[in-house]
DNA sequence: CATTTAACTGAACGGGCGTTCGATTGAAAA
DNA sequence: TTTTCAATCGAACGCCCGTTCAGTTAAATG
């Protein structure tokens, strides 16, 4: 067997998938052609057919991977103790982990309507799963007392909406860094559903 | 002269802006084709040339107009008052505003990347616009004391991605009309940045 | 050194793209 | 009734699309 070892296909696999990724959150999949992938890549189009069946699984992939990271990183985060510092972890955890991946975030969520309808079920499964930890959270604070919600499932969507935003127009040459913005929005959302 | 009354221009022109929106909305700009739109209208793609210049500026006109209409809108909203009312009377106007134009704000948000420098440039500033209408009221409510907001800049972009974002969820045949969600934001945008 | 085969090239496939334009049509004007 | 011309058709333009595949290359194996 030849060439186990050194084997191209260990570097050009992610370097296919972090061009798409780059050119798909900026101009869209359907603008996006392979042959622009490959340029990006430094091969042929047909090269990129060894590392992805086609273009709708790769966007799939990526949408799929970044979900996934998304939920093993917000297991992580500690939820124990009283719903208000649950929620500032909640909220301090979704900022630095979106912050830092624009392009995922881009293209999980404009790419949603790209996706046939099994694909989409499964990242929008993906996606409530990751809504409910916020859910549960503001449940919780509202049944000790802690918390006045009138709706707790319009709210997950809301704060999720506000904090995810921050990527529209967060710029990390800007005048804010990233601790001060967590400290904006901990104080925005404690208050919004405060007692 | 032949025609002057009963010209059909007058009928095609905004049925093919109307198939644009709904046809961009859903399957973004790139991944329409001029002869979908046309299909959608009931003639052929060459005829769609008597009512636009070309793709680029069809999408910049329906921003265009998108944004026009906000700006014109919120121009009448009753700002008079204190801040903590005149900040629910925005909250409500940007709610009843936005969720009957789901379309509108689809495209007027998702397709700024395939706006060329200078027109997303006036697109932007008439967002800008919006935005500061919004950071007055922040910015009054500040200085009276009526509001404790660390940063009246970045909290305006939260509070409009907190509002802006129930388009992205809010079903009509669902379970809540649209006062009730007046309500349950109006609580959570006053408590957030309340005193 | 000879062999093997993973990685990639480059051409080709059918098809759809945005846009243009001469020909056609049919209702209002004369 | 004849003329006019706004509105539209329908074909064509050159170009790029996603994907396939036989052939080439070159590095690890034996």
């Amino acid at each position: 067997m030849a060439r186990k070892q050194g084997s191209h296909s260990e570097i050009t696999g992610p370097k296919v998938r972090a061009a798409a990724l780059r050119l798909i959150a900026r101009y869209g999949c359907a603008a996006v052609s392979m042959r622009q992938i490959a340029a990006e890549v430094g091969v042929q189009a047909g090269a990129l057919y060894n590392y992805i069946n086609d273009k709708q699984s790769l966007l799939f992939d990526l949408m799929e991977s970044h979900m996934k990271e998304l939920l093993e990183a917000a297991a992580q985060v500690d939820l124990s103790g009283d719903a208000p510092a649950a929620l500032e972890r909640f909220t301090r955890f979704h900022i630095q982990f979106h912050l830092p991946r624009r392009d995922q975030v881009f293209v999980s969520y404009m790419e949603l309507r790209n996706l046939n309808e099994e694909n989409f079920a499964k990242i929008e499964a993906m996606r409530r799963s990751y809504e409910d930890q916020l859910e549960t959270i503001l449940k919780t604070g509202v049944a000790n007392g802690d918390f006045v919600v009138t709706d707790t499932r319009v709210t997950t969507l809301g704060l999720i909406a506000l904090l995810t935003g921050i990527t529209n127009w967060y710029d990390p040459q800007g005048r804010l860094d990233i601790d001060t913005v967590q400290a904006i929005y901990v104080e925005l959302v404690s208050k919004a559903v405060a007692a």
